[in-house]
DNA sequence: GGTTTAATGTAGCGCTCGCTACATTAATTG
DNA sequence: CAATTAATGTAGCGAGCGCTACATTAAACC
């Protein structure tokens, strides 16, 4: 016989050298996935102890042993949500020759990333800017004010401090419009029209001096 | 002495004969109103029944014997609020000589009522779109249909019927945004810089043939 | 006055919520 | 092999939820 399972679950590239005690029975990593695509679905209230429990195929002390809380399974779902978009804008954006046309590409693959998965539609984050729970909807708002502040640096180049805020103002509503128009099931093709004439606009403010 | 009270509680201008039994010594209407600031504020699940009560001054008995239920109490304020936006919107808009300068006057306007009230900012029914609650979402979302169509109507004699589809789409796309906006705390200059920018996009496509 | 009708105050039901005490199981360590 | 460490499954706590049974009170009817 061949040497029997010697690496049960390398899984994540960083080999832990296996800590004493029971082997959790789950991953954590993708715990933390699914809870994000419920948290986006029906955002952090909406969602339950018990719905993520049955979710992860866990009991609740292995969750509770794992992430904290309910909220600290949030946190680590909406942080891991952030980061991915994060990447996937900043790509976009370092792909396009002017800012007006980087805007207008976030605002139309914004479109469609909010219609593409119907279970989970719109924006995460925008999604839970609105729950009732002060701890959750704080850790969104401070997400948000990053991604704020992450695009106005981007727009100092292209124009004046007081623009670049105003312009970004301006983006975010349009974005959190398509986030919320995209959770009342309005078409992909809809999204990106209005997306569209917010980048025109966008166009047009970055054009007059 | 004088005749002894004869006329308790007129309030409402319809005069009811005065039914049997013991009176209401709350005025039903008023508790409405209150339900508004309340659900406006919190969201419906973020608003208790025990909320109400305190802030009705009644027992839970007889909020229940007025509205039938939390969510028959959330109707009738949010169909309040919305019948009362409804009359300002249509009244700004009869006064404007054009459909560019209706919808500009509507999304500005929009912004300074959505950030005038510190304690219920944003959009009542907009923040009602986004509940975890099924029956509650649902009305919000009938009444942001009707608000929808009666816009595109608006726009018949101005537009095409597609591209009046498309603008009153970005249009309830930014006032959505704007909603979203002053919750988070943005200023009222800020609100309206960014509603101007989307009522000059929209000036912008009812030029253009 | 007595009867009927309806709104009230008290008290608490059944349920779900987020979370945890506790014994048990499965691994490493010596 | 024990001893140690940590994650597990069972079972349920305390609190808050929407809502209601029930007796009481206050009015209109006769």
């Amino acid at each position: 016989m061949s040497s029997p399972g010697s690496d049960p679950k390398p899984s994540s590239g960083t080999a832990l050298p296996r800590r004493r005690g029971r082997p959790q029975q789950f991953n954590a990593q993708d715990g933390v996935a699914i809870a994000a695509r419920l948290f986006h679905h029906a955002g952090y209230e909406g969602v339950s102890v018990a719905d993520l429990t049955q979710a992860l195929k866990i009991n609740p002390p292995s969750l509770y042993a794992a992430y904290g809380s309910k909220l600290g399974l949030f946190e680590r779902a909406i942080r891991a949500y952030a980061a991915d978009e994060l990447a996937q804008v900043q790509q976009a954006l370092r792909a396009e020759r002017s800012a007006a046309e980087a805007l207008g590409g976030l605002l139309e693959t914004a479109a469609i990333r909010y219609s593409s998965r119907p279970a989970t539609p719109g924006c995460m984050i925008a999604t839970a800017l609105q729950s009732h729970d002060d701890a959750a909807r704080g850790i969104a708002v401070t997400l948000t004010r990053q991604n704020e502040a992450l695009l106005e640096e981007y727009l100092w180049p292209s124009a004046s401090p007081g623009k670049a805020r105003t312009i970004v103002q301006f983006v975010m509503q349009n974005l959190r419009g398509l986030s919320l128009n995209a959770r009342l099931g309005y078409s992909s093709d809809d999204l990106v029209r209005s997306a569209r004439i917010a980048a025109g606009a966008v166009s047009d403010l970055l054009e007059t001096p």
